[in-house]
DNA sequence: CTGAAAGCGCTTACAG
DNA sequence: CTGAAAGCGCTTACAG
């Protein structure tokens, strides 16, 4: 093994072609005789040759890595969705670039990172853009798409569940349950997520002449655990809850269950997401399964005609999930 | 704001000084007056000038990417592991190149993506490499370390949790609180961490004359769930249980309390990581928390220092963590 | 289909 | 400290 650095040129010589031909077997969509892509084959295999990503990067301007930000690692939801984009754009040949925020709206540093490494394309799947932040995307031919978040202005690519739907869906069910007094817990108040959720909601309640309860919240365990205690001693206890997202839900749970609250008889708890832990035997929570899947591919399928030729469209795609009907109702 | 193809050429002229001196601005160590540095960043603010990652790459042949392998995602130490890198070293200017494997071992694909790109360092989380592997790492002069796992040979850079220590602290604290027939609930078996834990435990147990059952699982929810209910089956209940990692300690929590076996009072369960849900009401773990920070720490300061300067040196490098007592014993 | 040559946007000796 | 020039390892017109 050579200290790596085998260039096509090496290959070139080794092979008894030009560079170019090298060069030309390596990017397709380029015409190369049968005869010669075996005999640079061969040849970059005995010397373990490695197209540099850089220089090709460098002339053609672009690159197969996806820049994917995410702020909250602490529901599982996100990790998995982590997971199922990293192994779905392996396939097709793309690498992930990992990016944090701690914002609900990325900040500069953060799109440095993304401009700096000419990204193919960006995902951010539980935070925001500012326009101008968007402006800048465009200028240099990035798609984005917003994943899990939307924003009523045109310029942004969104892919979302159907929150309107779900959650018209749930207040119905709820209400077919038997429940009379509702309340719903909402996560971080500016999201778009927590937001239509209360709408689709609401609309369904007043329909049927039954006040909201609002209760805010911030979709972690603790808050949703700290909101169910607070709403616990205030000795009222509505006959169901609708809850933001899971990881939530699973608070307000336990702290029903601490208070020796029986569920689903003395209250019903509907949470949002589907995460692994909804279905554990101690939660058995009823939630709304978003279709990771089909926002997966929904969001490929819009990059990898974007990357291919940029045009900028925008557009909020809403997909269909499906309630999941578990022991909390 | 034009079509961003600003480069150091355009920047030059603006600012009325070489390309050279542009250059030398931007890349740390190289000598430049102020009066130019001025000059020039002055005009690369009103072009919106960005040095090209890939033109610097292919010349220095280095990185500021950090590929980071993961394997399990569904366990929440390790996405919170993912954050805290990925903060730590976005203030040193690295970002974070994601790669999710399926296997213990990593595969050639993975690796090649790692190669491909040059990454400058690369971090693997919970999966080991090949001898092999690690050679081509050598030579490329990249350094590796393994983060909470670790492999008997004198080629690889380790950094794990003192398992060894844990374990043998977690027995005695076991047979401490009155156990005398006792459990250990593995993780998959080809990993350090589960052999380790198990020796540890082993070696308190002999030498108060306790014998071990051993029970093989997976280190998932699902199979601590699984094991625990066999056990259950057979009617014959251990005074305590040492489970490898708390996710599969939850699942035995669960299966447990399903079939009204009274915690910590028919039997005790100890867990291993310290995860945010051990901590929850509902479960109450008594666990062993992983020194997380300084295992990073620790990680960080080597990466950067087989940057700057490779050797390859490798050890095995242990921290100590510490029992944390809560409800299940 | 193939080769020679230009050039992507930088860094880095080399002079001055 | 600064500029002119070479060169990193590729892609891509341009001829043939």
């Amino acid at each position: 093994m050579l200290t790596q650095k085998v260039t096509a040129k090496d290959v070139a010589k080794l092979a008894g072609v030009s560079q170019s031909s090298v060069s030309r077997v390596y990017f397709e969509g380029a015409s190369v005789s049968q005869k010669t892509r075996e005999k640079v084959l061969e040849a970059a295999k005995e010397l373990g040759y490695r197209p540099n990503e850089f220089a090709r990067s460098l002339i053609t301007n672009r690159t197969k890595i996806i820049g994917l930000v995410m702020k909250g690692v602490q529901n599982p939801f996100y990790p998995e969705v982590l997971k199922q984009f990293t192994s779905e754009f392996k396939k097709i040949g793309y690498s992930i670039l990992f990016v944090h925020t701690n914002n609900d709206e990325i900040q500069k540093d953060d799109i440095d990172i993304l401009l700096n490494y000419h990204v193919a394309a960006v995902i951010i799947t539980d935070a925001t853009l500012s326009l101008n932040a968007m402006e800048e995307f465009k200028d240099n031919k990035i798609p984005v798409v917003l994943f899990n978040r939307k924003i009523e202005k045109s310029s942004f690519y969104s892919v979302c569940c159907n929150n309107l739907n779900a959650s018209e869906a749930i207040g119905e069910f709820l209400i077919a349950e038997g429940c009379s007094t509702l309340a719903y817990i909402a996560g971080n108040a500016n999201t778009s997520t927590s937001i239509e959720r209360e709408k689709g909601f609401t609309t369904i309640l007043k329909k049927h002449h039954i006040q909201l309860e609002k209760y805010s919240s911030d979709y972690t365990y603790k808050g949703g655990y700290d909101i169910a205690n607070e709403i616990i001693a205030k000795k009222h206890l509505p006959d169901g809850f609708f809850v933001a997202n899971d990881i939530m839900a699973l608070g307000v749970l336990d702290a029903l269950r601490e208070n020796n609250i029986s569920i689903p008889f003395d209250t019903k708890v509907v949470g949002f997401d589907n995460i692994e832990m909804a279905a554990w035997p101690t939660y058995n929570l009823t939630t709304w399964e978003q279709p990771i899947d089909k926002m997966i591919a929904e969001t490929m399928a819009y990059l990898i005609k974007e990357i291919e030729h940029y045009t900028g469209f925008a557009k909020n795609i809403e997909i269909d999930g499906k309630l999941i009907v578990r022991k909390t109702t």
